[in-house]
DNA sequence: GGAAGGTATTTCGCCAGCGAATGTTTCGTC
DNA sequence: GACGAAACATTCGCTGGCGAAATACCTTCC
Protein backbone atom coordinates (compact mmCIF):
# COMPACT_ATOMS: atom_id res chain seq x y z
CA UNK A 1 0.00 0.00 0.00
CA UNK A 2 1.60 3.50 -1.20
CA UNK A 3 1.55 6.68 1.39
CA UNK A 4 1.14 10.02 -0.28
CA UNK A 5 4.92 10.52 0.06
CA UNK A 6 5.24 7.45 -2.51
CA UNK A 7 2.90 8.56 -4.79
CA UNK A 8 4.27 11.65 -4.93
CA UNK A 9 7.77 10.13 -5.65
CA UNK A 10 6.31 7.58 -8.26
CA UNK A 11 4.68 11.08 -10.39
CA UNK A 12 8.73 11.92 -10.91
CA UNK A 13 10.33 9.13 -11.34
CA UNK A 14 12.98 9.50 -14.36
CA UNK A 15 11.71 13.14 -14.83
CA UNK A 16 14.32 14.98 -11.62
CA UNK A 17 17.95 14.31 -10.92
CA UNK A 18 17.84 13.11 -7.12
CA UNK A 19 17.59 9.84 -4.47
CA UNK A 20 14.44 8.86 -4.07
CA UNK A 21 15.74 7.30 -1.30
CA UNK A 22 16.61 10.44 0.48
CA UNK A 23 13.51 12.25 -0.22
CA UNK A 24 11.21 9.82 1.07
CA UNK A 25 12.98 9.77 4.31
CA UNK A 26 12.99 13.71 4.94
CA UNK A 27 9.49 14.28 3.28
CA UNK A 28 8.17 11.38 5.55
CA UNK A 29 9.60 12.89 8.33
CA UNK A 30 8.67 16.33 8.09
CA UNK A 31 4.74 15.23 7.17
CA UNK A 32 5.23 13.34 10.73
CA UNK A 33 6.35 15.95 12.59
CA UNK A 34 4.42 18.37 10.86
CA UNK A 35 1.12 15.79 11.29
CA UNK A 36 1.75 15.27 15.21
CA UNK A 37 2.14 19.13 16.31
CA UNK A 38 -1.28 19.45 14.80
CA UNK A 39 -2.82 16.62 16.73
CA UNK A 40 -1.15 17.64 19.79
CA UNK A 41 -2.14 21.03 19.34
CA UNK A 42 -5.77 19.45 19.72
CA UNK A 43 -5.00 17.30 22.29
CA UNK A 44 -3.59 19.83 24.43
CA UNK A 45 -6.19 22.04 24.29
CA UNK A 46 -8.11 20.07 26.61
CA UNK A 47 -5.69 21.53 29.54
CA UNK A 48 -5.21 25.08 27.62
CA UNK A 49 -1.70 24.37 26.61
CA UNK A 50 -0.42 24.74 23.14
CA UNK A 51 2.56 22.58 21.84
CA UNK A 52 5.01 25.00 22.33
CA UNK A 53 4.04 25.63 25.34
CA UNK A 54 4.09 22.08 26.76
CA UNK A 55 7.78 21.25 24.73
CA UNK A 56 8.63 24.31 27.02
CA UNK A 57 7.54 23.32 30.42
CA UNK A 58 8.62 19.32 29.86
CA UNK A 59 11.86 20.24 29.51
CA UNK A 60 12.05 22.49 32.06
CA UNK A 61 10.05 20.01 34.47
CA UNK A 62 13.27 17.44 33.20
CA UNK A 63 15.95 19.89 35.39
CA UNK A 64 14.36 18.13 38.48
CA UNK A 65 11.88 19.51 41.46
CA UNK A 66 13.79 22.90 42.18
CA UNK A 67 15.68 22.40 38.91
CA UNK A 68 16.75 25.62 36.59
CA UNK A 69 17.88 26.78 33.69
CA UNK A 70 18.46 30.01 31.48
CA UNK A 71 16.89 31.10 28.87
CA UNK A 72 19.77 30.61 26.67
CA UNK A 73 20.53 26.70 27.88
CA UNK A 74 16.60 26.01 26.89
CA UNK A 75 17.07 28.17 23.39
CA UNK A 76 19.98 25.72 22.65
CA UNK A 77 18.28 22.71 23.57
CA UNK A 78 14.85 23.40 21.67
CA UNK A 79 15.89 24.63 18.51
CA UNK A 80 15.21 27.83 19.00
CA UNK A 81 16.39 31.18 18.75
CA UNK A 82 17.27 33.19 21.94
CA UNK A 83 14.78 35.81 20.58
CA UNK A 84 11.69 33.04 20.21
CA UNK A 85 13.03 31.61 23.88
CA UNK A 86 11.56 35.02 25.54
CA UNK A 87 9.02 34.89 23.66
CA UNK A 88 7.64 31.63 25.04
CA UNK A 89 8.85 32.50 27.97
CA UNK A 90 6.63 35.72 28.34
CA UNK A 91 3.31 33.93 27.58
CA UNK A 92 4.05 31.15 30.10
CA UNK A 93 5.41 33.71 32.67
CA UNK A 94 2.35 35.71 32.35
CA UNK A 95 0.20 32.38 32.51
CA UNK A 96 2.02 31.27 36.04
CA UNK A 97 2.96 28.61 34.76
CA UNK A 98 7.06 29.66 34.77
CA UNK A 99 9.17 32.24 36.99
CA UNK A 100 12.01 33.89 35.97
CA UNK A 101 14.71 34.73 38.60
CA UNK A 102 17.18 37.40 38.04
CA UNK A 103 20.90 35.64 39.29
CA UNK A 104 22.27 37.45 42.07
CA UNK A 105 26.38 36.88 41.18
CA UNK A 106 25.84 37.60 37.56
CA UNK A 107 22.78 39.78 36.67
CA UNK A 108 23.10 39.60 33.04
CA UNK A 109 21.00 35.66 33.60
CA UNK A 110 18.31 35.31 34.71
CA UNK A 111 17.06 31.59 35.69
CA UNK A 112 13.87 30.34 34.68
CA UNK A 113 12.09 27.84 36.87
CA UNK A 114 8.62 25.55 37.04
CA UNK A 115 6.18 27.01 39.20
CA UNK A 116 4.03 24.71 41.47
CA UNK A 117 1.07 25.33 38.75
CA UNK A 118 3.36 24.81 35.73
CA UNK A 119 4.53 21.81 37.41
CA UNK A 120 0.65 20.28 37.24
CA UNK A 121 -0.18 21.04 34.41
CA UNK A 122 2.75 19.72 32.68
CA UNK A 123 2.00 16.88 34.75
CA UNK A 124 -1.27 16.68 33.37
CA UNK A 125 -0.58 17.55 29.87
CA UNK A 126 2.21 14.50 29.51
CA UNK A 127 -0.91 12.12 29.45
CA UNK A 128 -2.56 13.84 26.57
CA UNK A 129 0.86 14.02 24.47
CA UNK A 130 1.60 10.16 25.76
CA UNK A 131 -1.80 9.26 23.70
CA UNK A 132 -1.61 11.13 20.31
CA UNK A 133 2.27 9.97 20.30
CA UNK A 134 1.92 6.67 21.09
CA UNK A 135 -0.96 6.71 18.23
CA UNK A 136 1.71 7.37 16.13
CA UNK A 137 4.29 5.47 16.81
CA UNK A 138 2.46 2.85 18.79
CA UNK A 139 2.18 1.35 14.79
CA UNK A 140 5.13 -0.43 15.69
CA UNK A 141 6.54 -3.38 17.99
CA UNK A 142 8.88 -2.35 20.42
CA UNK A 143 12.07 -3.83 18.50
CA UNK A 144 11.20 -1.81 15.30
CA UNK A 145 10.62 1.41 17.79
CA UNK A 146 14.24 0.74 19.15
CA UNK A 147 15.57 0.51 15.25
CA UNK A 148 13.73 3.43 14.93
CA UNK A 149 15.15 5.56 17.49
CA UNK A 150 19.01 4.15 16.76
CA UNK A 151 18.92 5.12 13.15
CA UNK A 152 17.02 8.46 14.03
CA UNK A 153 20.50 8.99 17.11
CA UNK A 154 23.04 8.42 14.32
CA UNK A 155 21.37 11.04 12.19
CA UNK A 156 21.29 13.59 14.94
CA UNK A 157 24.36 12.51 16.26
CA UNK A 158 26.26 13.69 12.78
CA UNK A 159 24.26 16.62 12.99
CA UNK A 160 25.11 18.11 16.61
CA UNK A 161 28.77 17.23 15.90
CA UNK A 162 29.34 18.11 12.08
CA UNK A 163 32.59 17.40 10.90
CA UNK A 164 32.76 14.46 13.29
CA UNK A 165 32.97 11.68 10.94
CA UNK B 1 27.76 8.07 22.49
CA UNK B 2 25.11 10.09 23.47
CA UNK B 3 23.01 12.93 21.73
CA UNK B 4 21.15 15.57 23.38
CA UNK B 5 18.02 13.75 23.36
CA UNK B 6 19.24 10.61 25.14
CA UNK B 7 20.77 13.01 27.61
CA UNK B 8 17.38 14.76 28.12
CA UNK B 9 15.87 11.43 29.06
CA UNK B 10 18.46 10.12 31.27
CA UNK B 11 17.95 13.36 33.07
CA UNK B 12 13.98 12.43 34.17
CA UNK B 13 14.20 9.15 34.03
CA UNK B 14 11.93 7.70 36.87
CA UNK B 15 10.52 11.40 37.47
CA UNK B 16 8.02 10.92 35.16
CA UNK B 17 5.25 8.76 33.94
CA UNK B 18 6.10 7.45 30.17
CA UNK B 19 7.54 5.96 27.33
CA UNK B 20 11.30 6.47 26.60
CA UNK B 21 11.51 5.46 22.82
CA UNK B 22 7.80 6.91 22.29
CA UNK B 23 9.68 10.22 23.34
CA UNK B 24 12.76 9.60 22.00
CA UNK B 25 11.89 9.14 18.29
CA UNK B 26 9.17 12.16 18.57
CA UNK B 27 11.83 14.33 19.97
CA UNK B 28 14.17 13.26 17.74
CA UNK B 29 12.41 13.54 14.44
CA UNK B 30 11.69 17.10 15.69
CA UNK B 31 15.36 18.33 15.78
CA UNK B 32 16.01 16.49 12.88
CA UNK B 33 13.12 18.02 10.62
CA UNK B 34 13.98 21.88 12.80
CA UNK B 35 17.78 21.68 11.96
CA UNK B 36 17.01 20.36 8.85
CA UNK B 37 14.83 23.33 7.52
CA UNK B 38 17.24 25.94 9.20
CA UNK B 39 19.89 24.09 7.30
CA UNK B 40 18.16 24.46 3.87
CA UNK B 41 16.93 27.71 4.59
CA UNK B 42 20.85 28.63 4.36
CA UNK B 43 21.60 26.73 1.29
CA UNK B 44 18.46 27.97 -1.07
CA UNK B 45 19.52 31.58 -0.27
CA UNK B 46 21.95 30.96 -3.34
CA UNK B 47 18.96 30.80 -5.33
CA UNK B 48 16.71 32.98 -3.09
CA UNK B 49 14.18 30.74 -2.55
CA UNK B 50 13.32 29.92 1.22
CA UNK B 51 11.85 26.39 2.03
CA UNK B 52 8.78 26.69 1.86
CA UNK B 53 8.60 28.07 -1.73
CA UNK B 54 11.68 25.62 -2.58
CA UNK B 55 8.51 22.66 -0.99
CA UNK B 56 5.80 24.26 -3.06
CA UNK B 57 7.92 24.36 -6.27
CA UNK B 58 8.65 21.10 -6.37
CA UNK B 59 5.32 19.23 -5.61
CA UNK B 60 4.24 21.54 -8.30
CA UNK B 61 7.20 20.34 -10.65
CA UNK B 62 6.40 16.95 -9.85
CA UNK B 63 3.12 17.09 -11.95
CA UNK B 64 5.50 17.69 -15.07
CA UNK B 65 5.78 19.79 -17.99
CA UNK B 66 2.90 21.24 -18.39
CA UNK B 67 1.34 20.13 -15.01
CA UNK B 68 -0.76 21.97 -12.77
CA UNK B 69 -2.60 21.46 -9.37
CA UNK B 70 -5.60 23.24 -7.47
CA UNK B 71 -4.32 25.24 -4.40
CA UNK B 72 -6.45 23.05 -2.44
CA UNK B 73 -4.88 19.74 -3.60
CA UNK B 74 -1.27 21.46 -2.66
CA UNK B 75 -3.07 22.58 0.37
CA UNK B 76 -3.83 19.04 1.09
CA UNK B 77 -0.92 17.10 -0.16
CA UNK B 78 1.64 19.77 1.34
CA UNK B 79 -0.49 20.07 4.89
CA UNK B 80 -0.80 23.57 4.84
CA UNK B 81 -4.05 25.34 5.27
CA UNK B 82 -6.03 26.65 2.00
CA UNK B 83 -5.14 30.46 3.71
CA UNK B 84 -1.37 29.45 4.18
CA UNK B 85 -1.27 28.01 0.61
CA UNK B 86 -2.69 31.48 -0.67
CA UNK B 87 0.32 33.29 0.95
CA UNK B 88 2.93 30.85 -0.56
CA UNK B 89 1.51 31.32 -3.94
CA UNK B 90 1.46 35.02 -3.31
CA UNK B 91 4.94 35.63 -2.82
CA UNK B 92 5.39 32.56 -5.64
CA UNK B 93 3.26 34.40 -8.35
CA UNK B 94 4.84 37.99 -7.29
CA UNK B 95 8.23 36.13 -8.18
CA UNK B 96 7.06 35.08 -11.12
CA UNK B 97 7.75 31.45 -10.69
CA UNK B 98 4.27 30.23 -10.83
CA UNK B 99 1.12 31.25 -12.66
CA UNK B 100 -2.26 31.28 -11.70
CA UNK B 101 -4.98 30.18 -14.47
CA UNK B 102 -9.06 30.82 -13.36
CA UNK B 103 -10.51 27.54 -14.65
CA UNK B 104 -12.94 27.76 -18.02
CA UNK B 105 -15.76 25.14 -17.09
CA UNK B 106 -15.40 25.88 -13.57
CA UNK B 107 -15.00 29.24 -12.61
CA UNK B 108 -14.69 28.62 -9.00
CA UNK B 109 -11.27 26.57 -9.25
CA UNK B 110 -7.98 27.83 -9.97
CA UNK B 111 -5.39 25.75 -11.46
CA UNK B 112 -1.78 26.62 -10.69
CA UNK B 113 1.46 25.64 -13.14
CA UNK B 114 5.17 26.39 -13.01
CA UNK B 115 6.44 29.58 -15.30
CA UNK B 116 9.57 28.02 -17.26
CA UNK B 117 11.49 30.04 -15.03
CA UNK B 118 10.28 28.93 -11.74
CA UNK B 119 10.84 25.32 -13.50
CA UNK B 120 14.30 26.27 -14.25
CA UNK B 121 14.80 27.78 -10.37
CA UNK B 122 13.45 24.67 -9.01
CA UNK B 123 15.48 22.22 -10.47
CA UNK B 124 18.62 24.46 -9.74
CA UNK B 125 17.46 24.33 -6.22
CA UNK B 126 17.61 20.44 -6.14
CA UNK B 127 20.92 20.41 -5.96
CA UNK B 128 21.64 22.58 -3.35
CA UNK B 129 18.76 20.83 -1.30
CA UNK B 130 19.73 17.33 -1.86
CA UNK B 131 23.46 17.99 -0.60
CA UNK B 132 21.96 18.80 2.78
CA UNK B 133 19.90 16.45 3.08
CA UNK B 134 22.20 13.71 1.76
CA UNK B 135 24.73 15.15 4.56
CA UNK B 136 21.69 14.17 6.87
CA UNK B 137 20.66 11.06 5.61
CA UNK B 138 23.86 9.88 4.10
CA UNK B 139 25.10 8.71 7.28
CA UNK B 140 22.94 6.24 6.78
CA UNK B 141 24.30 2.99 4.32
CA UNK B 142 21.95 2.25 1.53
CA UNK B 143 19.89 -0.66 3.27
CA UNK B 144 19.52 1.36 6.71
CA UNK B 145 18.08 3.77 4.71
CA UNK B 146 15.56 1.46 3.24
CA UNK B 147 14.76 -0.22 6.86
CA UNK B 148 14.12 3.63 8.18
CA UNK B 149 11.88 4.50 4.98
CA UNK B 150 9.94 1.89 5.97
CA UNK B 151 8.82 2.15 9.30
CA UNK B 152 8.55 5.63 8.61
CA UNK B 153 6.09 4.93 6.27
CA UNK B 154 4.16 2.19 7.94
CA UNK B 155 3.54 5.57 10.58
CA UNK B 156 2.54 7.92 8.36
CA UNK B 157 0.17 5.07 6.63
CA UNK B 158 -1.53 4.99 9.84
CA UNK B 159 -1.81 8.73 10.11
CA UNK B 160 -2.85 9.49 6.62
CA UNK B 161 -5.73 6.64 7.02
CA UNK B 162 -6.97 6.96 10.76
CA UNK B 163 -8.85 3.99 12.25
CA UNK B 164 -7.72 1.81 9.75
CA UNK B 165 -5.96 -0.76 11.39
C1' DG C 1 40.46 52.81 37.65
C1' DG C 2 38.56 53.35 33.30
C1' DA C 3 37.95 52.07 28.57
C1' DA C 4 37.42 48.11 25.25
C1' DG C 5 35.53 43.88 24.42
C1' DG C 6 32.54 39.93 25.38
C1' DT C 7 28.24 37.70 27.07
C1' DA C 8 23.22 37.15 28.34
C1' DT C 9 18.80 38.81 27.51
C1' DT C 10 15.42 41.59 25.57
C1' DT C 11 13.21 44.77 22.04
C1' DC C 12 11.91 45.68 17.32
C1' DG C 13 10.33 44.93 12.71
C1' DC C 14 9.08 41.41 9.84
C1' DC C 15 7.10 36.94 7.89
C1' DA C 16 4.62 32.52 7.25
C1' DG C 17 0.85 30.04 8.93
C1' DC C 18 -3.73 29.29 11.14
C1' DG C 19 -8.88 29.75 12.01
C1' DA C 20 -12.85 32.15 10.95
C1' DA C 21 -15.49 34.82 8.03
C1' DT C 22 -16.42 36.43 3.00
C1' DG C 23 -17.51 36.41 -1.78
C1' DT C 24 -18.35 33.58 -5.79
C1' DT C 25 -19.81 29.83 -8.39
C1' DT C 26 -21.98 25.29 -8.84
C1' DC C 27 -25.03 21.50 -7.52
C1' DG C 28 -29.15 19.27 -5.63
C1' DT C 29 -33.85 19.43 -4.89
C1' DC C 30 -38.44 20.55 -4.93
C1' DG D 1 -36.55 27.38 -12.90
C1' DA D 2 -35.37 29.20 -8.44
C1' DC D 3 -33.56 28.63 -3.78
C1' DG D 4 -30.76 26.66 -0.23
C1' DA D 5 -26.58 23.91 0.58
C1' DA D 6 -21.93 22.71 -0.60
C1' DA D 7 -17.32 23.76 -2.80
C1' DC D 8 -13.39 26.75 -3.65
C1' DA D 9 -10.40 30.39 -3.16
C1' DT D 10 -9.38 34.51 -0.81
C1' DT D 11 -9.20 38.19 2.90
C1' DC D 12 -8.68 39.45 7.73
C1' DG D 13 -6.92 39.42 12.35
C1' DC D 14 -3.77 37.20 15.18
C1' DT D 15 0.28 34.51 16.80
C1' DG D 16 4.93 32.25 17.22
C1' DG D 17 9.39 32.56 15.42
C1' DC D 18 13.52 34.75 13.30
C1' DG D 19 17.49 38.12 12.54
C1' DA D 20 19.45 42.33 13.83
C1' DA D 21 19.97 46.00 16.88
C1' DA D 22 19.73 47.55 21.56
C1' DT D 23 20.49 47.07 26.55
C1' DA D 24 22.60 45.67 30.69
C1' DC D 25 26.25 43.62 32.77
C1' DC D 26 30.77 41.44 33.59
C1' DT D 27 35.85 40.96 32.59
C1' DT D 28 40.23 41.96 30.93
C1' DC D 29 43.95 44.70 29.99
C1' DC D 30 46.55 48.79 29.93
Amino acid sequence: MDDSVDRHIARWRGKAPFDERVEAIVTRMQFLVKHLAQAKDGALAAVGLQDFEYETLHWLGARGEGGRATPSELACELRVSPAGMTGRLDTLEKAGLVRRIRSAEDRRRVDVELTSEGRAIWLKAMDLRGEVEDAMVGVLGPDDQDVLAALLKRMLLRMENPGHA
